[in-house]
DNA sequence: GCGTTATTTCGATATTTCGTTAAATATTGA
DNA sequence: TCAATATTTAACGAAATATCGAAATAACGC
């Protein structure tokens, strides 16, 4: 991840509204939740957050999935992933890097664990 | 963390300059670095950098310590873990629970390892 | 096709934030 | 005490952002 997909990703999570939808999102998992029902539990207007979904779907912190006339949005996990280990990156290299709690999100940053198939 | 907390968190990160000096501070580890050479490193005019230090400070996320006449600013690592941690809360809950990055950023964060002494 | 429902876009206004310059404060050492 | 260095504070204009209501777009079922 670059500082500026970075710098978009805090920007968008810095806005209660925003950041209530998208934890809302990341506990609901890979189905999503559809836009009016997230408007629905965060007692917001539909207008103001189809805006902050926009912002949140520009930092690629969810994506949105049509279905029918329902726009589902779910958290982008993987960029989620990405935003926390740009964050602590290098983190204590200073202190000879024995930071416990970084290493364990940078190490998976680094290289996703593919699924191995038993050929 | 309460919400509150995390938003001004993540608003002090998200200017790049902010961004910028954490990410210098984190990996920079306990000892910190004095402002003069954060604002020299990162090729921002003083009064600019305090401005944002202070923003930093505000947020939790860094602390300054006087020494002399320099003021040594260091990453304060627990804030940074209760931040990520907050990010993850309760991540994937609805798929069931198997969410591994999140998991063990949120476990560490709820109970944080003591060294097991071989009693 | 038509009414209903779901979501987004537009336009206006109010608020917040950033960077700069200049001045102020604090510490050191001669 | 005086000069030099390090950092913070204050004030201002410019730019970005949040919110709302109203209108527009799109999909569904009858």
């Amino acid at each position: 991840m670059q500082i500026a997909d970075a710098l978009i990703a805090l920007a968008a999570l810095s806005q209660e509204t925003r950041l209530s939808a998208f934890r809302l999102l990341v506990a609901e998992g890979r189905q999503g939740l559809a836009a009016g029902v997230i408007a629905d539990r965060l007692r917001v207007a539909p207008a103001t957050l189809s805006f902050h979904l926009k912002e949140l779907t520009r930092a690629g912190l969810v994506v949105p999935r049509q279905e029918g006339r329902f726009v589902y949005y779910a958290a982008a996990f993987d960029q989620m992933h990405d935003l926390l280990a740009f964050l602590t990156d290098n983190c204590c290299v200073g202190d000879g890097g024995d930071c416990a709690p970084a290493a364990l999100v940078r190490r998976r940053a680094a290289r996703p664990p593919r699924p191995r198939t038993t050929a």
